[in-house]
DNA sequence: ACAATTAAACGTCATATAAACATTAACTAC
DNA sequence: GTAGTTAATGTTTATATGACGTTTAATTGT
């Protein structure tokens, strides 16, 4: 049997992956598809992004951390709650109204958004019956309720913390090469890097290991391949402080 | 009439201010009292953080601000809501279960956090019926529900945020000394800066207007006054980053 | 076998920033 | 005018950054 849900609390997650052929970072969104049941008239035609209401005996994480294994098949991925939308008047837009009879709810709902960061390639999204798609983070489709608010203010809050914390490393697979980490630098703050001194700076951190290992099956010069060490970070980061504004 | 209230969301504010006489940041506090009606025995005598449940046509944000004007008179401070505490126990320690019994209130609630930075001279809590009193954040009384999980969460995110973001003028006034700039910093990451490379990094920024004016009444030499240029910073930062990791 | 192609990897100089450290200056109180 | 107190300043060395060009190691096509 189902368990009861909260139903004016929900959480809704954006789910960001970075692809390294177009070099360009992606939500994955699901399709909102209605048709009257008369004529079968298309009322609706959107994207959302996933997210359900919390149940009651779970924590907001919880409910989050199974909405995303729901939707990716994927646990332990970085989770990061950003911001609660409650406006009274957030989904008040047309096709919200009609969507939200056509499911029965009518409350006002609070949602508490969070941000997740996936390695792309990790993600399963074939057998979900929601054809869940990526979708560039700048050039979005038309999308339901407040989630183009959402994501870009999760988009926001991702840019700030790439800057002074190590969390890029989330959307890379575990081997990877300074290129790709410049690429993904890049595309997120939307800046050019220069690749000699980005990889001067780089190598010098002790939290970049080196691997025993190239790049194999490609056209060109193979290059290096590194991990990241979450264990060294920490152990440097505990007590070092930087004012940097 | 009373507005209704939406009784499982609640928000709670952590308000933040500095004292420069024991350089010391504080959180105020609200005494929460409840003796037995029968023999007058002290049931529930410890502290908490102001807080209040949401109105229906309230935003979230609103109710913070609204919070905040009740408790300290003062509209405009800087606030920022860090995070939601939704655990379906978190109200469940003995002498929350006796307050909340006393006050008809048992469904889950959920919170949403806030901090808010205040500038402890224009606080005025004399006129609160609560009684509301300063606290530093190092040395916290009892305090009630998960309020001390609450403010040490806010105290992390605001050490991380004023590495990167010039957040802490809002805890000074709006005329200041390097010195006192200097305290600041120094109390809130918990370490020693060397005054001299502190005084030349801070005056090299273009966003800290030197005043015609200098300390008076100070029995010494009295010191430059500086104030904070909200407009020059935003100029000058809206286009630059810097990734330091 | 060899040249062309491609991106990786390396190097240098000038400038800017950071850490470590000691002394002088300006005011008040008596 | 002297003592007390804190503000304000200066120098040196090491490290980090920004702006540039060149060499290297692989594949591909002939």
């Amino acid at each position: 049997m189902m368990p009861k849900i909260i139903p004016n609390i929900s959480v809704d997650c954006v789910v960001f992956g970075f692809d390294a052929n177009t070099k360009s970072l992606n939500v994955l969104l699901l399709d909102r598809y209605l048709e009257s049941e008369e004529n079968h008239e298309v009322l609706v035609n959107d994207y959302v992004l996933t997210g359900y209401h919390t149940l009651e005996n779970e924590t907001i994480d919880d409910t989050a951390t199974r909405v995303l294994r729901e939707l990716t098949g994927l646990d332990n991925l970085y989770k990061k709650q950003f911001k609660v939308f409650g406006d009274p008047n957030r989904l008040m837009n047309e096709k919200d109204v009609i969507w939200a009879k056509s499911e029965n709810f009518n409350e006002r709902t609070i949602t508490i958004a969070y941000y997740f960061l996936v390695k792309t390639h990790e993600v399963d999204i074939e057998n979900n019956q929601h054809k869940p798609k990526w979708f560039p983070v700048n050039d979005l489709p038309e999308l339901g309720f407040d989630h183009k608010t959402i994501i870009n203010e999760a988009y926001t809050d991702l840019k700030a913390k790439s800057l002074y914390q190590p969390i890029i490393f989330e959307l890379l697979p575990d081997k990877f090469t300074i290129k790709e980490l410049q690429d993904v630098y890049e595309c997120i703050l939307g800046v050019e890097i220069d690749n000699r001194n980005f990889r001067r700076k780089l190598l010098t951190k002790k939290y970049l290991i080196e691997l025993d290992e190239k790049q194999v099956g490609v056209s060109k010069k193979p290059s290096q391949l590194f991990m990241f060490s979450k264990d060294v970070y920490q152990k440097i980061y505990k007590e070092s402080y930087l004012i940097s504004i």
